[in-house]
DNA sequence: CTGAAAGCGCTAACAT
DNA sequence: ATGTTAGCGCTTTCAG
């Protein structure tokens, strides 16, 4: 049964009337365009009777927009950035767009390729985690116009629009929380990437402790062996090494996966005694035993500032100064950080 | 700076050549239309210096092909899922195809939307796990001849190609393997809801139980709560009625995920006491304490089969006899399910 | 109130 | 060896 797709062009002849008509119709505008009652209601009857299904991307040739957004982060298992863009999907939706997932695992490469693949299929707008390294691709989009808002993190020097959090005061308050607790040896994991955010996290460890006279002691892990043995590896032996911690302060939440394996592995007591806090939250630390302290951000507000960003830069495609955004996180304490 | 996005055409006019000579060159096609090596590499030259993008959606329009397919599964942060999707995403690459992730919930009128979504931006084709309900719409991709093939179920009664495992095989063994690690009162967790994997893993259950002497004892919990208070209430209830149950046979990997915690709530100690196994793996099991014994499906094969007949079908417009291929999955013992 | 027709950017059959 | 040109299916201006 072949059937070939029908057209704008199949139903007019059908109908005896022009393609215009019949476009009006279907993009709703016969009322507006003073298309009689009578030929709107025949010509909307034919199309639900053939299950009429427009070719958008001839729509899109022609007006220009494809109405799809791409959303575009590090890793959209992760339950941080899902969440995100969940909100983000909502909002689009009522406002007609379309949004596209993916994950740039944190790969220059593979960012620009993705970067690339929907610039080219046209896609109108771009929420970017950006990877170390994308400045170049970021400044070529907007050289061309297309909409872009990055989060998480911000590139310096670019003058793009951004919503991020406060990641310095996030990891003080974090570290502070840990201290006041009654830790007094507490370690940093964090991962050796030279991205802002991460430098923030840190600074703000350092600082917390600064102020009660503690010294740090950070732990830097690769970021390309975060999932696998070896990164594990360098955990076991940083904690095993340094008998005196009694608190770990985890970077990111898959951090902190991978670490409360490790302590697991060293030895099934030693999680009761180790005050533990991850920067972010994630669905795992509700389930785990003890359940697990986390500076999590405010995915809500994040998500709505973003769209409400992107949504005006796809209203007037002339822009003028950036919004930069910094939210505030949300310490949520829970059995893992309280006093053993 | 306003930057048109330059054309085929704008390049012509630039070189002082046609719009066939670019796009010949553009296309790799230069040699085999006989364009002469200078002006291959003039053309080539310019079309670097000014960076230039096609516009695929007038591509298109104007071949009938985005070379984009689509994989749409019930939950893409499931590793089982993205597992299958990376190996996809690896092929399809090598053969000139993007391919599009999204999650479909189990949800018929969110499968629904993301089929129209696609389809009306006419994709080339569809690697899909149904959720129930969703035959009409298949069905309509079929008859207009859009390859699709489905996986981890298919659809009763319907002739579309897909690759699946034995679920049947799998609960047994995974059901013999507890009982033969000397557990008696094996219970089996499931989610309510009419689709053949989970009838076939349920009666694989049975069968096993049967054949050693032993009944079962099922508890269902509806689809829509299964990440939700309510679903673990109803698990944590179950467990704690029967006191008896020496080992429990979750029937998907986010049920036993959900499961472990109740039993941790239930009682720090009873993990240690209980056998369990769950019916599809995750990175989750290898991280718990105990480790988790799984049944895993083939990922790599299941990957390389769906592709071998998606490519299959995007060459040879004619479809003959649907591919339907079953594979079996491969028991993974942790300690979970040792004898305690 | 409705229709004719141009054109979005690209490909490829057909000319030359 | 390279150019001319007709569309792909749709939107929208302008005419009637």
């Amino acid at each position: 049964m072949k059937k070939k797709r029908p057209s704008l062009k199949d139903i007019a002849d059908a109908l005896n009337i022009s393609t215009t008509t019949v476009s009006f119709v279907l993009n709703g505008k016969g009322e507006e365009k003073k298309i009689s009652k009578e030929l709107i209601a025949k010509v909307e009857a034919h199309l639900k009777e053939i299950n009429y299904k427009p070719n958008l991307v001839a729509r899109s040739l022609r007006t220009g927009s494809t109405r799809v957004l791409v959303f575009m982060v590090e890793d959209i298992s992760n339950s941080h950035f899902s969440k995100v863009g969940r909100i983000i999907e909502d909002i689009s939706y009522k406002n007609d767009y379309r949004v596209l997932f993916c994950s740039t695992e944190n790969d220059v490469k593979r960012t620009q390729d993705l970067i690339h693949l929907f610039h080219e299929r046209q896609v109108d707008g771009f929420i970017i985690v950006p990877p170390p390294g994308i400045e170049k691709e970021i400044s070529y989009l907007l050289e061309n116009e297309v909409p872009v808002v990055l989060f998480d993190r911000k590139i310096p020097d670019l003058e793009a629009d951004y919503v991020i959090i406060n990641n310095f005061e996030g990891a003080k308050q974090s570290t502070q929380h840990l201290i006041d607790s009654g830790y007094k040896n507490i370690a940093f994991i964090t991962i050796d990437l030279d991205q802002i955010q991460m430098h923030d996290r840190e600074a703000g460890y350092i600082a917390a402790l600064e102020e009660s006279g503690f010294s740090p002691n950070i732990l830097k892990i690769p970021y390309d062996t975060s999932n696998i043995p070896s990164s594990r590896e360098k955990i076991k032996k940083f904690i095993e090494k340094n008998k005196d911690i009694d608190a770990i302060f985890f970077a990111t939440n898959y951090l902190s996966q991978s670490g409360l394996k490790c302590i697991h592995q060293i030895d099934a007591k030693l999680i009761n005694k180790l005050g533990i806090i991850s920067f972010d939250d994630s669905n795992f630390f509700e389930m785990y035993s003890p359940t697990v302290s986390a500076f999590a951000q405010p995915v809500d507000e994040m998500a709505n500032q973003l769209m409400k960003i992107m949504l005006s830069k796809l209203k007037n495609k002339e822009q003028g100064v950036p919004s930069k955004v910094v939210l505030d996180g949300t310490l949520v304490t829970r059995e893992s950080s309280l006093k053993k």
